[in-house]
DNA sequence: ATCCCAATTACGAATAATTCTTATATAAGA
DNA sequence: TCTTATATAAGAATTATTCGTAATTGGGAT
C-alpha cells in the first residue's frame, strides 16, 4: 500500500547532510496519517527525540520542500500542511472534518493535459495542474468532525 | 470587463448591517488588483478611512467569507488572500512572481463535470472543483518578481 | 424624526505561529 | 582523526491573528 522510502538515500541523492533530525522529520511525514501540520510533525518527532527544537523542524521542512522531498499543501486554514507524496496528484478537501485525502487518476491527468494542449493559456507556461476537490465525506475519516 | 457590484445591495441581501467599514472593505477587494492579503486590504481601506481598526478588518473579512461574498484563496504562502469573484473559477499561480490570476472556461468545467459523473469518488460527495495551475508567466504581471 | 438595543467597531492586550540570532555541535570529506 | 562548512538548540524577536471590553451605531420599532 504505502510506498517504501529509503530516507537516507533520498537525502543523499539531494546532496543533503544526513542528520538524525532530518531523518526523523521525513520519517514522521511518511508515517503520519495525513498531511500533517508543522505542529503535528513536531509532536510526532518529539516522541522519539524529545529535545528537537521547533525552529529546527521549521528549518528542515523548508529544506525538504526546496529539495522536492515533500510538498506544501494549500488549505483555507491558516496553518500550512505537508505532503510526502511528490508525484502529481489531487486533493479531496472535506468541508466538515479537517481531512485531506489524496486522489490520483491517470485518465484524469490525461484529459487535463489534452485540454490544455488544445487551449494554451496566453503568456503562461504550465508546470503542474492540481485539482482541489471540495465536498463531504459520507463517512468521516477523523474525529475532528 | 469588471463586473459592477452594488455593494450595499449585496450586504443587505445577506441580511448584514450596512456599515461604512464593511462597504469599504468590500470595495477594496473589488477594486484592488489581485487577490489581496488582509494587510493589503487594511492599507487600501486606510487611505480613505485612516482610523479603521485592523481587528475590524479581520472580523469583516471573516463575515464576508461566511456569507459567500468573498472567498479565501489557497496559497502555499503563509498569508491568507481573498477573492471577490465568487463564481466557480480556477487559478494560475506564478512560481516566480507573487501573482495569482483567475482562469475561467466553461468547456473545461464541463469536461470535469463529465469526468466525475462517470468516475464517482467512493464515500465522497463533490461540491466544487477548482484547478490550481502552477507555472510561470512569460511576461510577469507585477513588480515582486 | 426619535428612541432603543443588538450588532458592530475601536483599542489594546494576549496569543499563536514563525523567524531570527548566536553559540554550540556534528556530518562527512580530506 | 582532523577540519570546517553546515546544521541544531535555545530562546528572543517579530508577525499575524484573536480576544476582551467599552464605546458607537445601523436600522427596526414607535
Amino acid at each position: 500500500m504505502k510506498k517504501e522510502h529509503d530516507i537516507r538515500y533520498e537525502l543523499s541523492a539531494k546532496k543533503l547532510k544526513i542528520t538524525p533530525q532530518r531523518v526523523k522529520v521525513l520519517e514522521a511525514i511518511y508515517e503520519m496519517d495525513n498531511h500533517p501540520t508543522t505542529e503535528n510533525v513536531i509532536d510526532y518527532v518529539r516522541k522519539s527525540d524529545p529535545n528537537i527544537s521547533a525552529g529546527t523542524v521549521y528549518n528542515i521542512l523548508e529544506v525538504l520542500v526546496k529539495n522536492d522531498l515533500i510538498k506544501k499543501v494549500k488549505t483555507e486554514k491558516d496553518v500550512m500542511r505537508y505532503d510526502g507524496m511528490t508525484e502529481n496528484h489531487h486533493h479531496l478537501y472535506c468541508k466538515q472534518c479537517d481531512y485531506i485525502e489524496d486522489y490520483t487518476n491517470s485518465e484524469l491527468d490525461k484529459i487535463l493535459k489534452d485540454y490544455f494542449e488544445q487551449n494554451k493559456i496566453d503568456n503562461f507556461i504550465i508546470d503542474e495542474i492540481k485539482l482541489s476537490i471540495s465536498g463531504n465525506f459520507v463517512i468521516h475519516k477523523n474525529k475532528n468532525h
